[in-house]
DNA sequence: TACCAGGCTTA
DNA sequence: TAAGCC
DNA sequence: GGTA
């Protein structure tokens, strides 16, 4: 690429930066719904006859576990990764509100639940001027007393609807002609997060469709839109990019805005509402103009004194809160790295055995994954497109014809990923020898089509180059910011998709530096590829520095290190003005494990020592045996791994040829029970205390002589299961969900307790069937039928 | 438009 | 059943 | 966010 190109390409996006309105919309929260994963956990009730329960919306029964999700906003960040994601958030407190029997339909661009008003209702006044303290409780009833959507859509008809009244119509949004009638999908009453108000945009038209999509958005959700100023207007609404305050008052012919107007960026301000369904303080710097006084008051307001000043401190909110924040527990546990264990790593590594089973599966060569041409010629996009299309054809549909569906990302992650991760958690990899044994045969009939696609196998061959020489370093950094960030929204399918990507930009031996180049790549779409585009030319990926720069995103990430706590109740905290701890403490009903959490804030949050690890470790065992000899302690998770510290202590507890029953006997009970006496344990946070099967024990511990509690995690292990249960809790945790998905795919189930096979699953989804046990006690086993390659527990550190 | 792991405890 | 956690 |  010449640099004439290049600096084209610079300026473009410089130029971006201030125009951008257009279409970025591919990131407007409604494009996406998703559906609540485990909604319901209980797999094991036995599955009802027909649609009782079936997780995803697709009848009736349980609420359409849909909303929105978006792409950016808060940061924050906690040690752990919280995959759980940020779909349910919305879904519960609906729940509450009545139980669930509307009609599931599904619009592409509007929440199907109802979900807005606990939220909504639960924040507005608080601080000093209590104008109307609706409480959420009486607004709930208000609202919903009567009022399934069938109401309100009646109501809708017979009258003009309020947009209408008192806003014109925009455009269609297809083709940009006059919309006839009123088409326009209006969101439930109870869904409205603007309902009543009335919105002037700026730009001041519905040109662009970017700009008619958000018109129909904020129609959809109650308001008016108008483009003559009226002094009924409510919100001024402009488009991101860089207009001023300065540019809008004039555009006005105002001297000044009405105090009572509230002016906001649209984007992130109504998608960001969106997300956290409810109406967030507009005056929250992220949503104002960059040079705009003060934004308005929010909804009907209570009577804030409008002082741009007053303003100021209401988002900065009450001083008192900055100085708890400065005497609370900072204690940011930087997780150091898993680092290099001193090789302790146990790991006798077996090794070897030689049965060196040729297989299908092992696809020698690796005819890695090479870039096509990329960079033979950038910028001509038939090229490129051609070799993109060959490879379609070619290079996947291979020999497979039905590959067996595994996808290269399974494998990849499972098998390979490894030599980036490596050096993570262990210091030497020793040269492990692969091996495999066609699991096909295992699983009957469907499922798995006897030959799996080796095209897919191929990448199983580790002999990606080590990461150092990677020349796609600095974009697989960024990325990997963005992948981070994503996950500690809560976003658990952006973070997936960030990972897929980042992981086949690391086995690129080019540098990627097009866009076009980068969508050839598989599971790079266009929004990475324009990222890598981005980065590649300016170093720079502006939808992370501006998202780094988001003030909630210290206390967001405060609370999210709470034990106990997570995304939907530290939102609601920081939304509810919470700042600290003692916040939370003073206002706020906790459960117990949450009050647990806080007072031992800064001991959760460090990372523990390997050699304290061990240590907890030893004192469990000194007991146990103490009880009964024959019972194994097996320190597990990131030890396991090599880490030389770890964010709490797993053990795994088992005895040969003994029951769970009996082991829950001896170890919940006489072994937990001593390790209270003695002072070593300080507290339960969960186990089981219903009968049948429980296997874990989660709570803290304490070393004599230490004063910091650690976390402390128990497992009961049957001697039968040892090899899942290995698997499991040696992790890491995006290790396992690969490997998972990988039996998934394989028609297989693996968790826990062991591998089965034969598994049905009602339309794709929730298991029906808990398939026949294939095997448990062996962990290599269990690789083996799978088809992965072994890895050494220091080689299971897949995550970014 | 569905899927992206699977399962358990708490409230 | 939603939320949180492993 | 990407893929089927
Ligand atoms: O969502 C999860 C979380 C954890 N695990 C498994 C893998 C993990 O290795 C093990 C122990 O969990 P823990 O949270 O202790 O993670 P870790 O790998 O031990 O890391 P850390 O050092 O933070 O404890 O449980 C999962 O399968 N899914
Ligand atoms: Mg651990």
């Amino acid at each position: 690429m010449s640099d004439e190109e290049l600096e084209a390409k610079a300026a473009y996006f410089k130029e971006q930066d201030l125009i951008e309105i257009s279409d970025d919309e591919t990131d407007f929260p409604d494009d996406g719904y998703l559906n609540i994963e485990r909604a319901l956990a209980d797999i094991k009730a036995m599955p009802p006859p027909r649609h009782t329960r079936q997780r995803k919306g697709s009848a009736k029964g349980t609420v359409p576990p849909r909303l929105t999700r978006q792409t950016r906003s808060f940061n924050g960040s906690t040690a752990k990764q919280r995959i759980a994601g940020f779909e349910a958030q919305s879904a519960k407190q609906q729940a509450n509100l009545r139980p669930n029997y509307q009609r599931v339909s599904r619009s592409a661009i509007t929440p199907e639940n109802d979900v807005a008003s606990t939220f909504r209702s639960a924040r507005p006044t608080r601080k000093g001027s209590a104008s109307s303290p609706v409480t959420p409780r009486s607004r709930k009833k208000l609202k919903h007393s009567t009022s399934p959507d069938t109401a309100s859509e009646a109501r809708t008809e017979r009258e003009v609807p309020f947009y209408m009244r008192m806003g014109i119509m925009p455009r269609e949004l297809k083709n940009g002609k006059d919309v006839k009638q009123a088409d326009i999908k209006v969101e439930p009453e109870h869904k409205q997060l603007l309902r009543g108000k009335i919105v002037y945009f700026y730009p001041n038209n519905d040109l662009s469709l970017a700009r008619r999509r958000r018109i129909h958005k904020i129609i959809q959700l109650g308001a008016a839109w108008v483009t003559q100023w009226k002094d009924d207007v409510t919100h001024v609404m402009v488009d991101d990019g860089d207009y001023t305050f300065s540019q809008l008052l004039k555009h006005l012919d105002k001297a000044d805005l009405p105090r009572n107007v509230v002016l906001v960026k649209f984007d992130p301000y109504v998608p960001q509402c969106i997300q956290f369904n409810t109406l967030l303080d507009p005056s929250l710097g992220r949503f104002s103009l960059k040079d705009a006084p003060k934004p308005g008051p929010l909804t009907k307001a209570p009577e804030l004194p409008y002082s741009p000043t007053s303003l100021v401190s209401l988002q900065m909110k009450p001083s008192r809160r900055q100085l708890a924040t400065k005497s609370s527990q900072k204690t940011n546990a930087e997780p150091s790295k898993e680092g290099f264990a001193p090789l302790l790593v146990a790991t006798k590594n077996t090794s070897s055995p030689l049965e060196v089973v040729e297989d299908s599966f092992v696809m020698p060569s690796p005819d890695a994954a090479e870039e096509p041409a990329g960079r033979h010629s950038p910028y001509n996009d038939d090229f490129l497109q051609a070799v993109k299309e060959t490879r379609a054809i070619s290079h996947l549909p291979l020999d497979e014809e039905d590959s067996g569906t595994l996808d290269n990302l399974t494998v990849n992650t499972i098998a390979q990923d490894s030599d980036c991760e490596t050096d993570d958690e262990y210091p030497k990899p020793s040269p492990k020898r692969r091996n495999k044994i066609s699991s096909n045969s295992l699983v009957s009939k469907s499922a798995t089509p006897k030959r799996l696609n080796k095209s897919v196998f191929k990448c199983i061959d580790p002999g990606t180059k080590s990461s150092s020489l990677n020349p796609n370093t600095r974009t697989i950094q960024i990325l990997g910011e963005m992948c981070k960030y994503h996950n500690q929204m809560g976003d658990q399918w952006r973070t997936f998709a960030y990972r897929r990507g980042i992981a086949t930009l690391r086995k690129q031996t080019h540098k990627i530096t097009t866009a076009a180049q980068a969508g050839l790549l598989p599971f790079i779409g266009t929004r990475l590829a324009e990222k890598i585009e981005e980065i590649a030319l300016t170093d720079h990926l502006r939808q992370l520095d501006t998202t780094r720069n988001d003030p909630t995103a210290k206390t967001l990430r405060r609370f999210l290190g709470i034990y106990g706590v997570g995304l939907t109740q530290a939102n609601k905290w920081v939304q509810a003005g919470h700042r600290t701890l003692e916040d939370l403490l003073e206002k706020e009903k906790l459960t117990e494990g949450q009050k647990v959490g806080i007072a031992h804030y800064a001991d959760f949050a460090a990372r523990i020592p390997r050699a304290e690890v061990e240590a907890h470790g030893t004192f469990v065992r000194d007991v146990l045996k103490r009880i009964d000899g024959a019972y194994q302690v097996t320190i597990m998770g990131s030890y396991r791994r090599g880490a030389r510290d770890s964010g709490d202590i797993d053990l795994i507890i088992s005895k040969p040829g003994t029951s769970l029953s009996t082991m829950r006997k001896v170890v919940f009970h006489k072994l937990v029970a001593q390790l209270f006496a003695q002072g070593f344990l300080k507290v339960t946070l969960a186990t089981s205390h219903r009968s049948n099967d429980g296997s874990k024990w989660l709570g803290a511990s304490r070393l004599p002589g230490s004063m910091i509690w650690r976390r402390l995690d128990l497992l009961l292990a049957p001697e039968e299961e040892m090899g899942a249960a290995l698997i499991y809790f040696t992790g890491d945790e995006v290790f396992n969900r690969s490997m998972r998905l990988l039996a998934n795919k394989k028609g297989m189930r693996l968790n826990q307790s062991g591998l089965y096979k034969d598994v049905m699953r009602r339309k794709g989804r929730e298991t029906l069937n808990k398939g026949m046990l294939l095997e448990s006690r062996d962990e290599k086993r269990i690789f083996e039928i799978l088809g992965v390659p072994w890895r050494e527990p220091s080689e299971r550190v897949c995550s970014v």
